[in-house]
DNA sequence: GAATCGATCCGAAACGTTTCGGATTGATTG
DNA sequence: CAATCAATCCGAAACGTTTCGGATCGATTC
């Protein structure tokens, strides 16, 4: 099919080795013979075959990134400014990218992070959503294999991770809506197997606190990250905790349910409650109300963990093992107004043409 | 690192060949010899060297896939359904899948394709969202390689793609909106040099005129698929075809954006103005009125086009060069109610009766 | 008893590259 | 003029697998 180094050393007279020196920039090749063996490459069209050269050098130059999904159908906005932060910086070292897609904790899932720590498949893996007591971290770990996760995980001081600041996140939010007025706040949670769950409850707890506000088990909910798993824990939520002012959900999606359900309470987000949520999905901004949340600068995450996965693969030293990334408040419709003046009616949205499907 | 066929030739003392032929399922070599060989293997964590694997078969059992992004930073969610769906197939033949991101027409792309066409980086690629007259699609058919292509292009009956059939998706959509006694309806098509934009456009005409209505120019403004771009094309809408009484976008962004201009030009949508879109993003479901539009099997396309292009690879005879599948209609509260200057019902049912062949 | 046969096994080549350790020059040095 | 040196080049091995064409051996057949 395609040219090999022996065609063009027929081509033009010279041995394998010597062509193949040329190419790779060698010095112990005269300049005007490397003009003529580029000359002929050019001519031959030649592309390197790319698994020769990773048999012979022991490493496949890809990088494995295995995507969490539920269920089969699944569509996760993040995901694919994720990978393209991680596509764009492993295509500048001239890494390729692997995807492959399995749901968490499976026999599927299992098998897959096996095949990498103990083959040859890729050469490093990116392992997002960090979870309590993570398996395929332990397996990677177990096998010495090279990966960086996107989320922490462990007490270890070099584990190598990128992450957003959750605990930061909330914090902002959190502050945000105390300072408008808000003392009794429901908090709808991610489940706590999810690191970022906790870190984000956390968030919550001592932001309260340092508030000098209590937190009771009555005003927290949690939630499986889908909009009606959002929405279940705010019905949860409005009948432990009433008194409610505001909520905070883990992520967008809970939010925009808790939303809804609040609505159909004839609690109006943005004037009878305040609303926020967490990751800035494209959604927040088009919600009925829109919503007030937490950016993470997700393509950037992506980026710098990709980075990290190739300095480790290479040997070389790193700058940081470990990387939190600030998030930034976004403030819309959501938040309402400070709660010390109660609000003016026209505030209220003409919501007659709102209809349920 | 891991073991090698020797290692277990050794083990057990015998040939490379034999560990090789008992380890793939030959029956050429004795059925007691082959347990003693399994066990070894399993005992020294055996897995084959896939790179070596690739070299001596002579393919990769790799697929490529490369994302058009529109600057660094991209969030579509359609493409981590449609991933989904390439990679649960691709895992299901075996092969693996090699992402990749450029902006369209770039120089990047460009090379992403050469080097794919012409080298030895994977076995075949998947191309989406196709373009009028598009270069990718030209490089791959010069150089013989295969391809299978989410969107239609050119005119051969033989070449190999999966579609959304649009013109069927915006019929039916268009067709709804007749029925609710739409008759001035405006358009925001997509650019005309996506492939996609064009179905949709002509699908739109085609119903209007198959009811006896015509379309002027006046009605039907381009945007560039996203939010503010759909926001704009409503404005110029409004001042060219004021009397409209619905609004079809060709994708769900764009729709959400010209329900915002609406809005603020008082015409409150889902009461004083219906308004269409296209693909069911989640947003659409969450928006300020939420958005009657077309949904897309797009997991199943995925799946679809993997599985063609696998077929292509092996060589094996295709049950179809070219599939399209039917999209369904979603309606939602932006449809509104029908109007009070309604034409015959029957006669509308008789040619919704003709769309749902 | 020689030829044939089936059941098992194996040596060696091949895939295309990189790289180690020289080999061959012609020029320079002392 | 012999020895040294720098500049170029090359042969062969190696990476780990698959596969072609036998080889071996005991049993069966004529």
């Amino acid at each position: 099919m395609s040219a090999n180094l022996r065609d063009i050393a027929d081509r033009v007279g010279l041995s394998v080795t010597t062509v193949s020196r040329a190419l790779n920039g060698y010095d112990d090749v005269a300049e005007k013979t490397r003009q003529r063996i580029i000359a002929a490459a050019k001519e031959l069209d030649y592309a390197p075959n790319l698994t020769a050269r990773r048999l012979r050098k022991q490493r496949t130059d890809m990088l494995g990134f295995i995507l969490p999904t539920f269920g089969p159908r699944f569509s996760d906005p993040f995901f694919s400014e994720f990978i393209a932060g991680i596509g764009n910086e492993a295509a500048r070292q001239e890494f390729d990218l692997v995807v492959s897609t399995h749901s968490p904790e499976s026999e599927g899932e299992r098998r897959a992070y096996l095949r990498a720590a103990n083959g040859n498949w890729v050469d490093g893996v990116i392992v997002v959503r960090t979870r309590w007591k993570d398996s395929r971290i332990a397996l990677l770990e177990a096998h010495g294999f090279p990966f960086v996760a996107f989320g922490r995980y462990g007490v270890d001081a070099t584990a190598p991770y990128v992450d957003e600041d959750s605990i930061a996140g909330i914090s902002i939010l959190t502050q945000h809506f105390i300072d408008l007025g808000h003392q009794t706040i429901g908090f709808i949670a991610a489940p706590s197997n999810l690191m970022f769950g906790r870190y984000r409850l956390q968030g919550f707890t001592e932001t309260m606190e340092r508030n000098g506000l209590a937190v009771e088990t009555a005003q927290i909910a949690e939630g499986d990250l889908t909009e009606t798993g959002g929405a279940a824990a705010a019905a949860r939520l409005l009948a432990s905790f009433p008194q409610l002012t505001a909520v905070i959900a883990s992520n967008d999606l809970m939010a925009i349910g808790a939303m809804k359900t609040l609505q159909k309470a004839g609690r109006e987000p943005g004037v009878d409650v305040a609303v926020g949520g967490f990751d800035d999905v494209p959604a927040a901004a088009y919600a009925n109300v829109p919503l007030t949340t937490v950016r993470q600068p997700i393509y950037e995450i992506g980026r710098k963990t990709c980075a990290m996965l190739i300095d480790i693969i290479a040997g070389r030293p790193l700058a940081a093992h470990q990387i939190l990334l600030k998030p930034e408040l976004v403030v819309r419709a959501s938040s309402g107004v400070p709660l010390a003046t109660s609000p003016s009616p026209d505030e209220r949205r003409s919501s007659g043409a709102l209809q349920s499907e």
